[in-house]
DNA sequence: TTATTGTTAGTGAATGTTCACTAACTTAAA
DNA sequence: TTTAAGTTAGTGAACATTCACTAACAATAA
């Protein structure tokens, strides 16, 4: 499945509109419209309109799938994969925050049955890469085993998800990576080894 | 801001829809046939589609407001507390999924100004009562201050957020209140206040 | 008691708009 | 000369909304 330029460059436009206005905005009239050109050039590059959001979507699962991979894979303490995993994905939003709707895809949800295997597909691959640093945490002792790593997982992807949604309700106003960071830290405080003092 | 009864049928009617069929299935074709009436008739008691979103979503709040307050008011441990809250929410969810919506609205998000802020209303409010109770652990040192109290609420209402989402992804399929009250174990957890053992 | 008047909740037909998509044609580069 | 990438001008279907109208009921005044 490889994607030519030009239906980059489509997906991009797919995305910034996905962001500004919702799923509703995305029509293949506002489309064509961001790119510039006529709605019927579209057809030269997609098949239709659900192999462009299915395009975009498969992008952003293998695109995130690579990153993840890259930016933990030198590095040895899980707390700092943990960390680096984050970095990596909260620079990649801030730098292409059209893409959100990788995050935020609820919206597309019921669309069409390989749309919703796509999403889940997202967000499959995000907590497979958390698991594995967590279940390495756990094993070396630097994250509480209080909870599964699984649960541990759940935590920490809500608490992202959260993060990324009020990010974008806010207009992307605030430093996504700097108060990332905060949450990051605020997590790991959170998921130490730790004993009640009761 | 009254509902008249037809009214609160309406919406409840248009509830359901958005459970079966997503947003996109929310049509007045649709809503008039769950009616068994005209579209036309829709208009006897709305102004128009977005009235009726409207109209449902203030609902919501003001509902989930009072059920809120009079799920946690006779109890006095906060821990309690936050376990009430949260099963009142599991609760009502699952007898009106269709309501899941009001979590989930990113997908009307952006639809209208007023619906925003409507979507807005309902996340304060719960994001409210959260704060409330976690303030009141904490002072009781019931749960720890390493982290602020809105902190804590971001990353209890992103698991939650994300356990609704599966919920929802499942197709109803696992028992919310069942495996929502073993995330509530979890989280209560996470936020005892505790040393670290290192 | 009985017209008058108004209200509520519905109908079916029609409106204009927007939707995704297509056919036929043009232009320009390889 | 062929092919890729665009154009204009359309399609039918679905959309929310409006229209004139009606049946059933309630309140009031003659």
């Amino acid at each position: 499945m490889e994607i030519k330029e030009r239906q980059l460059e489509i997906i991009e436009a797919a995305g910034e509109i996905l962001t500004e206005s919702g799923i509703a905005g995305l029509t293949t009239k506002n489309l064509a419209a961001k790119m510039g050109f006529a709605e019927s050039a579209l057809y030269r590059h997609f098949k239709g309109k659900e192999e462009i959001i299915l395009t975009m979507l498969r992008y952003l699962s293998t695109d995130m799938d690579s990153r993840l991979t890259n930016s933990t894979k030198d590095i040895e303490s899980p707390e700092e994969k943990l960390k680096a995993a984050f970095n990596n994905q909260f620079e990649f939003f801030k730098k292409n925050p059209h893409f959100l709707v990788a995050i935020f895809s609820d919206g597309l949800l019921e669309e069409s049955k390989s749309i919703n295997e796509a999403i889940l597909q997202i967000m499959g691959t995000k907590r497979k890469h958390l698991l594995q640093i967590i279940q390495q945490g756990q094993k070396q002792k630097q994250f509480t085993d209080a909870l599964s790593a699984d649960e541990l997982v759940h935590i920490i992807m809500g608490s992202f998800r959260l993060h990324m949604l009020q990010w974008r309700l806010s207009g992307f106003t605030f430093d996504l990576k700097l108060k990332g960071n905060k949450l990051m830290t605020n997590l790991l405080k959170l998921i130490q080894p730790h004993k009640s003092i009761l």
